[in-house]
DNA sequence: CTGAAAGCGCTTACAG
DNA sequence: CTGAAAGCGCTTACAG
């Protein structure tokens, strides 16, 4: 392979190979920029022989466009997240940007986090999952960077943010399970400080104590895992005796389907009804075939593919709410035409 | 709040503010350079008042490393690839880099990809499930790029690969259905371009041909999906009466337990055992209790840090084979003493 | 269209 | 330890 070095050519060797400018050489690989096909193809016959590669950082430098979308996903984000980045990564790179991905441990590194992508200088932020700080939220703002926090919501927060309506999503859940004839219905949430889950079960506690009264809804935690939903299942089938149960994430509703049939041999729906929020793949499996609501990842992302560009540092955070769509399977009784 | 500007400060502005020279404030924000902690101090002091960050961009033409990992995985690769970039992405940032994630659409798309990644000057390259042209691995090494293909060998091309050992796994899945009694054997697979399944396939069949004949075993296509798993089982039945299914992802085995369980009204084990490969959350739920073979992420991940350090540039490629481990769950038959 | 020159924000020998 | 100066690889007015 003629040409092969052990570093890596410059601009101005490519040019000086090619006979021509080193501004030649920008230009013949800037897409739209004035040079004749003929110069150009000159370039590019110097640039192939050197195995040359254009030095985006330098570009960036000048141009103050990285191309570069920051993406935080705390550690811990639940496997949901993944279809999330999937699906933002795709469209980024639909834009001809690339999306650098943050993974702090802790909340205690969020802001450090951020400060870590300004270096990079970035084109965008997107935190998934997580809150940060005003002041940080600001400083980003302050150098022109679009920050948008998506699937939670941070009251307060200069900065723009999707995410699933969780109130609706709460009403629908809460309206499935009463049309299907529950008297008793339970609640399986995650971690209380989260915006999103509050918001779920206040509209489903609401709903349904409008209905059946307050004695007729309690609520207990699940720690948003299999595990956690499959055991809090269990404390309450025993304590309480629901004749339905919500779970917050599908996850731990996967958990309650198998504690009810598995673990106290009785029926889903039948005995137990059991609905969850997400729509993880696995709920649509047969042996689960689990009711649950969902928030469509496409039109999340649409949003904030309109949020990250630079034309939305002009206007004041908007707060979007998706609405939720609802996905029935077996795991819930049919409803009776009386309600 | 002071200092706030529209732009960016930069180090000359800073150093302006803070009465010191450029050099100065470029000397506070690298760690261990000298300078006495009052001068850094006083740069500490003015770049706080501009709000300044510095631009790891610039810094990183001059030092050539960017602190930028590559990686690739291809759109439609299976779901297990979301533990293995988030094991990635923490182990890379352990040790102070970042990942630059690429997913392109096709393989058409992956040398194209590769030089996309070579522009933004990352400082190694790691390629997930897919495959590149010899060309472009010379052209990466050439630039002084490591590249390591994981989960994914491809035999070769002049770059490190690590994954899971396909023979052994194969082998190790086979001896777990014969010692549970299996009589007729089938295999359902993935595409059959893929080395990985072609070789846990041809380590199956050798071994079970070895034991029971070749009239005992059969293979069948399964698409990689749970569907595709369920489906080809519903045939399987039907046609070839197997005793025991090996699928060569769990997917497609939780597949094959539905169409079983659920389609056919069989048990598991008792009347087909099932197994299958990856270890993915689902197959530890009560309801499906998949005995599986799993190479671990971790070990994986750990040689992966290792060859994408610079000093793997001086090495010839190295093509690491982790061992698989086998999960014993309920979905197979208990081992006979007699085998 | 093309090139010489200035400049982007930083680091690093080189003197002191 | 500290600063003036050269330089990293590139883009972009500015003339021609």
């Amino acid at each position: 392979m003629t040409g092969r070095r052990s570093g890596r050519a410059n601009s101005t060797e490519v040019a000086r190979l090619a006979g021509v400018s080193i501004a030649a050489v920008s230009r013949a690989f800037t897409p739209g920029s004035s040079i004749t096909p003929q110069l150009a193809e000159k370039v590019f016959a110097a640039a192939r022989e050197l195995n040359y590669v254009p030095n985006t950082l330098a570009r960036s430098i000048i141009t103050r466009e990285t191309k570069i979308v920051a993406v935080m996903i705390p550690r811990d984000a639940n496997p949901r997240y993944a279809d999330l980045l999937a699906e933002i990564t795709a469209r980024v790179e639909g834009v001809g940007k690339q999306v650098l991905l943050f993974s702090p441990e802790s909340s205690d590194d969020f802001d450090r986090t951020l400060q870590h992508m300004l270096q990079f200088q970035v084109d965008a932020i997107v935190i998934a999952a997580a809150t940060i700080s005003s002041r940080m939220a600001e400083l980003c703002l302050g150098r022109n960077v679009p920050v948008v926090v998506i699937v939670r919501h941070v009251p307060g927060l200069p900065v723009h943010s999707v995410r699933g309506d969780a109130h609706q999503g709460g009403r629908l859940a809460a309206d499935i399970m009463l049309s299907g004839g529950a008297k008793r219905l339970a609640i399986i949430t995650g971690p209380p400080d989260l915006t999103t889950m509050l918001q779920r079960s206040q509209a489903i506690m609401d709903r349904t104590s409008a209905t059946l009264g307050a004695d007729a809804v309690t609520m207990v935690e699940g720690g948003m895992s299999y595990e956690g939903g499959r055991s809090a299942t269990l404390a309450l089938v025993r304590d309480w005796k629901p004749d339905s149960i919500i779970c917050l994430t599908d996850v731990m509703a996967l958990g309650a389907m198998d504690a009810v049939r598995h673990d106290l041999k009785l029926r889903v729906p039948e005995d137990v009804a059991i609905m969850g929020f997400d729509d993880i793949p696995a709920s649509a499996y047969a042996s689960y075939d689990l009711t649950t609501i969902r928030t469509p990842v496409t039109e999340i992302v649409d949003h904030l593919m309109d949020l990250i560009k630079p034309a939305a540092l002009l206007s004041d955070p908007v707060s979007i709410e998706i609405p939720a769509e609802v996905v029935i399977r077996s795991s819930t009784r049919i409803p009776s035409a009386a309600v």
